[in-house]
DNA sequence: TAGATTGTTAATCGATTAACAATC
DNA sequence: TAGATTGTTAATCGATTAACAATC
């Protein structure tokens, strides 16, 4: 059924439940491909093309049924369970992403936050206590995440990540702006502002030329 | 020189700089594209073309001399000079981006830290006093920031983006779930670690098949 | 000079979009 | 039935990679 999705589809299939969520707050029953394309800036062709990756959906006339799409796209992406996640870092980025209530929406599980410091070990954040990342191992063979997010810094992302994938964890969000060297079966996306600002930066150079 | 650089060519840059960044800490004076390829896992002809864009970087049958290259690449991507920038929304992402002293590091300097909570206007962040809102407009025509960041709820972030772009911002980064409608001349980059999150957790189970 | 590595052209690969028969 | 819109095939577009002459 699904050779091969592109990632790009995945992505934006991330993008349409979201979508298809607000659709459904405002009461709507159903959805037109051509409508995504006018509210979402998504070419209506690619959407029916992404979605084609995973079965049949709509109603030739009628179009798609916002609620069906909807679960069906999170199942899709399997965010219609809970999924134990674990946070390495407990600096801003990891504080914020902790205190974070989107991600329990969407039904990623906070199970535990990680930090070296001494000062910080012990200490509460938010409803968690935060543990030693040094007992990574023996704490993951509890908590039994398969996802971390790393939020330390770069310095030490390298080795955090590969402590992390010896206790267990299958797929990596990293923070750090360094590229993590990882074994095939291990997923990993990176999330960089740095990056997306430097992009911005150039962009904006340009548009002063013209 | 440059008809049309790629997106993804430009995001490869910016992580070019930060490997360069890292080779220049070694004392690193030279490097060949197939060493860059080995270790950062871009294909070396990748490398190459990316390069090819802006011009001629390299010796052959020697490489790329490192300070050089990352200067030019700082220059490319214009993050060789200060850039003011402001931040909207000073809850938990807001301020840990406040506090990020990556952002400095790459020459994006915070001047102004924005919130709409009455509770919040006034206080003291970091070292900056958080601003209202309300007056964003008169407010940046003192700052002059030309990218602002999004770190507001999703219900008011389409509300807010307009006041930033009447305010002369042209560039935002966007961390909010929605999709901002914004006129042609203004570039936007979306953040979205629930998108990063859902497509990593597909693959987790796409993985569990095998 | 011989060996290494560049910059660029051409070939390949993959993703986006247009077009349309099928169908509600 | 007529009109609308789907799912999918085929055409287009663009990005990645291999190959190689130029050159240090």
């Amino acid at each position: 059924m699904n050779p091969k999705v592109p990632i790009a589809t995945l992505e934006r299939l991330a993008t349409y439940l979201r979508f298809l969520i607000d659709l459904q707050a405002m009461r709507l029953e159903t959805i037109s491909s051509t409508e995504v394309e006018r509210q979402t800036g998504v070419n209506a062709a690619q959407f029916r093309k992404d979605l084609s990756y995973f079965g049949e959906f709509g109603k030739p006339g009628v179009g798609y049924n916002v609620v069906e799409l909807q679960n069906r796209i999170a199942r899709i992406l399997k965010v219609d369970r809970d999924q134990p996640m674990i946070v390495l870092g407990a600096g801003n980025l990891g504080s914020a992403l902790v205190g974070y209530h989107g991600l329990r929406e969407h039904r990623f599980q906070m199970v535990g936050v990680f930090d070296s410091s001494p000062t910080k070990i012990g200490a509460r954040l938010w409803d968690h206590e935060i543990l030693d990342i040094a007992t990574l191992r023996e704490s993951n063979a509890q908590l039994g995440a398969r996802i971390a997010i790393v939020a330390v810094p770069a310095a030490v992302a390298q080795s955090v990540a590969d402590e992390a994938i010896a206790s267990g964890i299958k797929a990596l969000l990293n923070f750090a702006p360094i590229i993590l060297r990882v074994p095939n079966r291990i997923v990993v996306r990176n999330v960089s502002f740095l990056q997306e600002l430097a992009v911005l930066s150039y962009y904006l150079a340009v548009d002063a030329q013209k």
